[in-house]
DNA sequence: TTGTATGCGTTATCAG
DNA sequence: CTGATAACGCATACAA
């Protein structure tokens, strides 16, 4: 109960009768430095006796290095949370420690954050675009912490040591073109203006669909699910001679869009197709099914942990830009 | 780009013209040590210029304490990434970092997270009751790391330094009698085995509703959503004479339901009426409206930091118990 | 009110 | 192969 000091490194080396260097060494196996075997029992039977347990902040101290790495998210949402567990978990294979933190819409939280982590002289960053501006991220990289960006659009790539785009705009092109194939003539982007910067890129990459399809007769919209009278702007496109297509901003947008004109009494996907963006449950489980985006997390993080230890073991080299391909999931919501 | 090495305490010191004794005095503004003001400006000024920032590790290491806490999840679900969000936001204030990990069913993985935890020292755990056994936690509080426990049923009350569980049971009792008062006679709970522990309180709760329900002439059902027969045997619940209630493990498991029923024609709430739990954002957003069960993880993040507060930096004490409760928001999926 | 000295638990260097 | 010993950067009694 009592705060009662656990073991040191000290009292093993004394109980194991061998010097406290000794233990260091069996401690941390170093290939250069040879072990009787017969020492190596002694110290193991003694730190199994005490129940020593290394103290992580003490061996960071004296290396000058925290095995701490530090992730900045602008929210928790779903695919962050498996973004980061994804890291997370990479990182623990390597001997690292993530700490992650959020700060939705809180510049000043933010910066809270940043100066906790700095403080706790991480290794490295991972750092979404959105919670952290250039100036910010520049003047950390310069004073040694290296940061590895991840969905920083247009960020100027002479910062990070290394960059991990999703290439929604691409994605968000070929979803146009696949309701177009699938016979919607009139093409709307519902979108969210709050994330402007995530927003920008599914609005690129819609425009950029819509730009291949120059040549066909199409209507285009654009909406924004903050604006009050997405609802009715959207029905306004709906007249009945083709279906009407829909990309939303994420599945949740998606799926608010289409419980609505449901409830309405429009059928989907005869009236109206959707698609969503994140391919999260709630997609494959509602009725219908709805298209949407898979967002391969998995191969990002890889990507991104790649970049960072590259950067904290390896050379310093050149930051490494990478675009991370999305997959179209194709579900009732957009069946002919 | 190099390593540049960051001021120490030792630089600011000679900087500012003082000895390092009096900049650790400003830096953590001691109540009991008077400083001069001129003093204080003069190492401020230099901590400003030479672009000082404390190194948490060693400052940790010479204070015997990490202000670090850990938090041990069985998984990344919506409600426990807001309830870790909730914690880590709380304890920041009162200058804690949060460490959060979790071990989709790993026992070994999980075992692993603990260990970092205690060897970075972490000052106080927070632990669902998933999320490791009882012994283990047991033997963590005899060597002086304080545990906070949540969600963890059936646990002996004498392990941890506080216990807060959401008072499920209750709020699932609750939502059975509101399903017979929207006129159902027929009552079903759609479970998930694989989830034992957290399915067992939702049992109970059930389970106590139907008992209060005894002189009532009511069909009970009880089924497994991890059954690939689950949704055939729903089926047969439904003969017509009256609506079917429905009771779903979380609102995925619920929405699922819904969305299978309706695919295959019945009609909601008029036939099937159906309550999901945690009211998440695609309870509200779908059609019909889903009635859900709403679970306050911010009372209880509040709750739980609260004794681990109390036995950091108050006295020992006993360990609370704390009952969180949760309240039925009913939607159109239940309405008669 | 300020300076000095010691300790925190490890790692790493360098003689034995 | 093993054992002293000096860092690591800061906090804190205690002396001045």
């Amino acid at each position: 109960m009592k705060k009662k000091k656990s073991a040191t490194i000290v009292d093993v080396a004394k109980f194991a009768g061998v010097s406290i260097g000794t233990v260091s060494n069996v401690l941390n196996r170093r290939n250069d430095v040879p072990l009787a075997e017969d020492t190596i029992l002694k110290v193991n039977e003694a730190i199994r006796q005490l129940g020593y347990r290394r103290n992580a902040i003490a061996a960071h101290l004296s290396r000058q290095r925290s095995y701490e790495l530090g992730m900045l998210l602008p929210s928790y949402d779903d695919y962050f949370v498996k973004f980061a567990g994804e890291v997370e978990h990479i990182v623990l294979e390597k001997g690292y420690h993530l700490s992650v933190f959020s700060a939705p819409d809180k510049p000043e939280l933010g910066r809270r954050h940043l100066e906790l982590l700095l403080q706790r002289r991480v290794d490295g960053l991972f750092c979404h675009g959105l919670a952290m501006p250039p100036d910010t991220a520049r003047a950390i990289v310069k004073e040694g912490t290296p940061i590895v960006l991840f969905n920083a659009w247009g960020w100027p790539d002479d910062i990070a040591a290394g960059l991990v785009n999703l290439d929604v705009a691409s994605a968000c092109a070929e979803a146009v073109l696949h309701l177009y194939e699938q016979g919607c003539r009139t093409i709307v982007y519902l979108g969210n203006m709050i994330a402007a910067a995530t927003d920008e890129q599914r609005r690129i990459g819609f425009e950029e669909g819509i730009r291949r399809l120059a040549n066909e007769p199409i209507v285009i919209g654009m909406l924004d699910s903050h604006n009050p009278s997405w609802l009715k702007e959207l029905q306004r496109f709906i007249t009945g001679d083709h279906p009407v297509g829909v990309l939303g901003f994420n599945d949740l947008t998606a799926f608010h869009a289409m419980s609505k004109l449901l409830e309405l009494g429009y059928r989907i996907p005869e009236q109206v197709k959707i698609i969503g963006i994140n391919n999260t449950p709630v997609s494959r489980l509602s009725f219908p099914g709805m298209t949407s985006i898979q967002n391969p997390y998995k191969l990002q993080a890889e990507a991104a942990v790649r970049m960072m230890m590259a950067r904290l073991e390896g050379e310093p080299g050149e930051g490494a830009i990478v675009q991370i391909p999305l997959q179209l999931i194709p579900r009732k919501s957009t069946e002919r």
